[in-house]
DNA sequence: AAGAAGCCCTGATAGC
DNA sequence: TGCTATCAGGGCTTCT
């Protein structure tokens, strides 16, 4: 389940096994994921040297020596694992059904990086770099939520007059870039905010809590993402390590960590949201 | 025009 | 034990 924590983690185990070097292969499995790959994709990333990188929200940006720019997104299930193809290395098994193995790129080094995406929700795309402001994805992306764009003036600004719960404002990568359901989940309980409640009705006050909860929590997730990864680049690609912070995420029937009242489970805009009655007004 | 619902896809799990 | 139904959710499309 990526959300911007996920990727930024997978952006710096990639990071080392890509930045600066060339991909002297590439290859897809398949013609498509969400959608399908541009014209010559392999053809397009052969022999090019990956300059940098970046992430934009959820995406990951790779900034090739064409011109281009490498464009990839994880959807639900897609996962990079790295594996040493150099002779004599150790090659760990992983418990990756190779069945969904869409996408490989060796690089100049050793490193074979492979994407395995059962669900095909994830992408890959190739753009010009110079023109990534009208990426069609990117256009209209809200600030990212670790950025000194992201405040409580700008939520009361991009919030005022919104009749939408807030659970489903925050969720809207217009208003906020990379926050997905596990994350608004649980920036709401940390700023004891109640989901139903509606963007515009909300006090400055405590948009201003809620922006420092929503940053704050990202910010835990990214640093302990950021402990494994070394496990992500050596073995299997495992994530999750945040799951067990969660306060009420995935938790219906649990109790509070504040009140021990149950948590509560309710649908919004097709999702669920898990959030405390009490402690949320 | 904003807001909500539908859809894509497969694997894990619940329920019979 | 083995089947089927349900759910997961990012983001694009379609409906109200």
């Amino acid at each position: 389940m990526p959300e911007l924590p996920e990727v930024e983690t997978v952006r710096r185990g990639l990071a080392p096994a890509m930045e600066g070097r060339r991909i002297l292969r590439a290859e897809t499995r398949r013609a498509d994921l969400r959608f399908p790959f541009p014209p010559n994709f392999a053809d397009r990333l052969t022999g090019v040297r990956l300059a940098a990188l970046g992430r934009r929200a959820k995406y990951l940006v790779g900034e090739l020596s064409t011109g281009e720019a490498l464009v990839m997104h994880l959807g639900m299930t897609g996962r990079f694992t790295i594996t040493d193809t150099r002779p004599g290395k150790f090659h760990h098994e992983t418990r990756i059904d190779p069945a969904h193995d869409h996408v490989v790129f060796d690089m100049e080094g050793g490193a074979r990086i492979t994407f395995n995406d059962p669900r095909r929700f994830g992408s890959m795309d190739l753009w010009p770099l110079g023109e990534l402001d009208i990426y069609p994805a990117f256009e209209g992306l809200g600030p990212e939520p670790v950025s000194n764009a992201f405040s409580a003036a700008y939520l009361r600004e991009a919030f005022a007059g919104k009749k939408t719960p807030v659970k489903a404002a925050l969720l809207d990568q217009r208003v906020v870039a990379g926050l997905g359901n596990i994350y608004v989940s649980e920036a709401l309980f940390r700023a004891g905010i109640s989901p139903r409640r509606l963007a515009g009705s909300i006090r400055p006050e405590r948009l201003e809590r809620l922006a420092a909860e929503v940053r704050a929590v990202i910010d835990e997730a990214i640093l302990a993402g950021g402990s494994s990864i070394s496990d992500f680049a050596n073995t299997d690609g495992e994530l999750g390590y945040f799951q067990h912070r969660f306060r009420v995420y995935d938790r219906e029937g649990e109790a509070c960590p504040v009140c021990e009242r149950p948590i509560r489970r309710l649908v919004q805009s097709g999702r669920s949201t898990f959030y405390c009655t009490r402690c949320q007004r």
